[in-house]
This record gives structure tokens, C-alpha cells and sequence, in this order.
DNA sequence: AGGGGTTGTTTAATTTATTAAACATGGTAG
DNA sequence: CTACCATGTTTAATAAATTAAACAACCCCT
């Protein structure tokens, strides 16, 4: 099990456009600290590496699970390459239109310009999927089911919650609704 | 970011059956050591921690990945609930307004409703970091240039790159531009 | 009841991490 | 060029973790 503490910390504090002071002070630690970990000269308790990480943030786990992206290709998109998700969605109701932002090849990040007719729905059958999700009402009225919980949320309202809980949009409103989505790692 | 350490050792180490004198001598530690982490009285350096998780054995990430569910999260947002992140960013120049979905604790994508008033710029210095992003154009335009090529975007226009290479947002029109955008892992 | 074995806890001494401040370097503006 | 930031590094003083050894409690056996 060879971990170089050092390493990964100044990794991920450069990836974060932070100074070893800048870090320090927005962890309540000294540069000095940061500076004698990242040479590995000194170990950190996991008290002070947790208070540094909070300073990032990140937590523990992520912190010693490393994981790396790799980089995509098409960078501008006229609205009409948006390219149209027909049908991968089953059990959705009413008209709903699904826009991506370039194909998903090694890419973690997967966004979407949403709409949805009046009485549109995802269906029943709640959706459910290893990500992080979230977006942005620009127009319309959507009501979002998460869990247990259910909210009608309007144009410049947003929502951000874990894919694993089990999840359901429908426009009950009667006007289209638009909505802007990001979710992580991508779910079709 | 609460990870309780001392009770999590000592529910893997009664899960492997272990004492603490057992695991102290697998792991060439003194049993003392182990009390006093498993009561919260000492933050073992990583080092020592690694130590004694070589004689469960198990791994850091392992260690910190505690596989229960993630606690209760805020997952609906009024308009006025998006964090301003203001003076966030240096060397913008013009009126430029971000607006963040939820807090980014132990979150891996970041959402943003991006404002810029007529002749805003995010700057000369290009921005750069580590991650993913996208978005969508909802009103005015903007031009984006990223590495050696530039682009006017309109409604409706997307966008999508590695952020590792450097870019940079300008508002060259006249009235407000408006876009949504995605980033993982978190920027800011 | 009394040993001998285990368990987890505590305490003073020691080792180690952390601080605060100085040092050295590099870029940038006047 | 000089002055001035900002960066990462180093060092003596301090705070904290770790050790080694003793302590208390429990169980089992004769």
C-alpha cells in the first residue's frame, strides 16, 4: 500500500489554482505545514489533513481514492448540434426532448438542455442511476420527486441532489418547461 | 465532513476479530496507541494509521470510505438560495455575476448561473484548471476562447472542453448575456 | 478464594508534528 | 536596477502523538 500523501495533496491543491499559503490559510494551518507534507517530511495527523482538505474542499475518501479524466474535442456547439436523446428515455409520458452537449465519449460530465411539454413526465418508474445531478429552471414550472420529497420549482429555481435516490420530473404546469441539467458521472 | 475515526477503527478491527494488543503487534504499534485513537484522545498521523491498517489489512481509501448512505442533503432551490460567488475570481473585468447550485462540500460537479453585463471579460490571464466544463447559452451572447480558437456563442449555442487549457469569457455585445454552465471536479 | 490469562485504560517520557518567523527565489512594476 | 510582492523552503520553539510500563477489570480454571 504505497501512498505518497505529498504527492496527491500538492497534486490536487495545483489542480485547485491554490498557493500552499492560500490553502493554509483557508484551513486554519500554517504554509510551513502544507510545505513540510507535500516533501513528505512530516505525516499528518488525519485531524490536520482533514482540516486542509476542508480548505479545498474534499473529504478523506476522495482524498485517498485517486482517480484520474481524460480530455475531449468538439468545444463549440450551434444550437442545432445539440444532438437529440429520442427514445433512450422508456416510460416517459408526453412530450419530452432530451439536447446533449457533444457525445459523451470519455467524458464525465454530461450536459443537457431539457424540455418538456405540458404533462410531460419521466414515467412512473422512478429513475435511478450511480451519479450526482442537478440544473436550472429557465422556463416553465417542473415538479421534482427525490425520495420522499417533491417540489414545484420555477424559472431561475434549481435543484442538486445524489442519482441514487430515486427521482421523477413532470411538467403538471401548462406551458412548456426548460431546463438546463449537469450530471456526473453521465446517466444514458 | 464528520468521520469518526476512533469509532470506525474499532468497528473494523471487532469486525476482524482482533484485540487491541492483537493488532497492535501486526502493525508494530503499541496497544496504547490503538486505545487512544479508538477513544478520539489522539489523531494518528497518516503514517501510523496506515501502519495499523497494514495489520487488518486494509487500505486508506478503504478506510475512509465509509459505505454508508449520504446523510440528508438540501435538494431544491428558490432563485434567491444560488450562493453568489462574489470576488471569487480575480482579474475580471466588467460587471460579472456567478450563482452556484447548493454548497460544493463533498460535491463533484458544480453548477453555475453565469451573468455578464455588456464588455464584462473573466480577464486577460486565461483561466485554467483541472476539470471538466460545459454549458448553455440562454440569452445575449458571449465569446469564448479556449486555447487558439474563439467563438461567438447565441442562444441556444453550447460548449464543452477541458479545462486544463486555457479560456476565457468575453461579452462583446450589448445587452446581458445569460448561460448555464457545469464543472466537474468543482473550480472554484 | 486465589493465581494466570486476557481485555481495555491510563500516565510520564520520548518522539514527532506543527507553529511562527526567517530565508531564498522569481516575476513584475516603477 | 531597485523595490516589492508572491511563491516554496527551512529552522528553533511549541504542541501533540506515540511509546513503554503500570493499572484496573473481567473470565476461566484448579
Amino acid at each position: 500500500m504505497e501512498f505518497d500523501v505529498g504527492a496527491r495533496l500538492k497534486q490536487i491543491r495545483e489542480q485547485h489554482g491554490l498557493s500552499q499559503r492560500a490553502l493554509a490559510q483557508r484551513a486554519g494551518v500554517t504554509n510551513g505545514t502544507i510545505s513540510l507534507i507535500e516533501q513528505n517530511r512530516s505525516s499528518p495527523s488525519v485531524s490536520s489533513l482533514r482540516k486542509v482538505l476542508q480548505g479545498i474542499p474534499m473529504t478523506l475518501a476522495e482524498f485517498f481514492s485517486s482517480d484520474d479524466l481524460p480530455p475531449p474535442e468538439q468545444i463549440f456547439f450551434k444550437g442545432g448540434e445539440l444532438i437529440e436523446l429520442a427514445g433512450e428515455l422508456k416510460g416517459t409520458v408526453g412530450q419530452v426532448s432530451f439536447r446533449q452537449v457533444g457525445d459523451l465519449r470519455s467524458r464525465n460530465l454530461q450536459i443537457l438542455h431539457e424540455r418538456y411539454a405540458p404533462g410531460a413526465d419521466t414515467g412512473r418508474t422512478m429513475l435511478q442511476h450511480e451519479s450526482e445531478e442537478g440544473g436550472i429552471v429557465i422556463k416553465g414550472q417542473i415538479e421534482l420527486t427525490v425520495g420522499d420529497r417533491k417540489q414545484l420549482l420555477g424559472p431561475g429555481d434549481a435543484y442538486f441532489f445524489d442519482s441514487r435516490v430515486p427521482h421523477r420530473f413532470r411538467n403538471i404546469g401548462d406551458v412548456e418547461c426548460e431546463l438546463i441539467s449537469a450530471c456526473t458521472p453521465p446517466y444514458l
